[in-house]
DNA sequence: TGACCCCTGGCC
DNA sequence: GGCCAGGGGTCA
């Protein structure tokens, strides 16, 4: 599930929840989550404070005391939830951080794509996945940068957006959101853009980001399908069914084996002509 | 840059 | 039973 709204989301739970609070007890069972690291590892965070927590695209940096941090990514199913000690713990917790005030903070992650990954701060923001991030796309967009670094990509918009050391953030489902709004087709290539449409990009994907993130907060589930199988996006997962602009049928494609969906009208190859007069 | 891999759950 | 899935990493 976790793109950028969701991990910004989750950033804003975790500090509420750690913040002011000492950790009684750390442990996480050895997983994939892990990694190469040992579970004695995780659990030396026990008697740390929690500082903050700085994010990066979909990279959560948690900081604390003496200089020691944890690096959690959500993978595709990972989610921190909160508990009160003694209750019982959902299935797939991978870690779990008991706090002084009475709460557990559960690490859940079916399908252990995640990540949580311990060392000194100073450390953990060298490795080469988290120190390699481009912008991030919040509070707002270099435009630019991002019109700079799309010219000298051969590969689709598609392709372009979902890499993450061209803008931070965006996955499948924001990529395709963001390039609906935008009205550009997802197979054009980066090199195509032309400045305009850069800017009109730029707006896009503060836009869609920005609504995902009204909607999260609301405590609604995100991917609520709603009566008639129909959910949340513009255009994501809803193959077959009337864009909510022209109520074209949206298309889906495979880029870089993955599915990307679009409107063929709003989101024609060309641009169109300007009006002749 | 593309193909493939890592895992499990949910859906058809 | 088979297929698909929103993440990143690695390899050629």
């Amino acid at each position: 599930m976790p793109e950028l709204p969701e991990v910004e989301i989750a950033r804003r739970q975790l500090e509420s929840w750690l913040s002011g609070r000492r950790i009684v007890a750390a442990r996480a069972p050895k997983s994939r989550v892990l990694r190469t690291q040992s579970p004695l590892r995780f659990a030396q965070l026990k008697g740390r404070r929690l500082q903050e927590i700085d994010r990066v695209g979909k990279w959560m940096l948690l900081k604390f005391d003496g200089g020691e941090g944890l690096i959690s990514h959500l993978g595709m199913t990972g989610k921190w939830i909160r508990r009160r000690k003694g209750e019982q713990p959902a299935s797939h917790v991978r870690a779990t951080i008991e706090l002084s005030d009475g709460h557990a903070v559960d690490y859940r992650d079916p399908r252990l794509f995640g990540l949580l990954l311990r060392g000194k701060v100073e450390q953990l923001r060298r490795l080469p996945s988290f120190s390699g991030l481009g912008p991030d796309p919040l509070p707002g967009i270099d435009a630019d940068r991002l019109h700079a670094a799309l010219k000298r990509t051969r590969r689709s918009l598609k392709e372009a957006l979902m890499d993450q050391r061209v803008l931070a953030g965006l996955g499948n489902i924001y990529v395709s959101e963001s390039l609906h709004r935008a009205a550009l087709d997802p197979r054009r290539l980066g090199t195509s853009l032309s400045r305009a449409e850069t800017d009109r990009l730029v707006e896009a994907i503060g836009d869609s980001l920005r609504h995902a993130m009204s909607e999260e907060e609301s405590d609604e589930p995100i991917t609520y399908v709603e009566e008639g199988g129909d959910n949340f996006f513009l255009v994501y997962d809803r193959a077959g069914q009337p864009c909510k602009t022209c109520r074209t049928p949206i298309a889906r494609i495979v880029q870089g084996g993955r599915s990307t969906y679009y409107c063929p009208r709003c989101q024609p190859r060309r641009p169109a002509k300007a009006a002749r007069r």
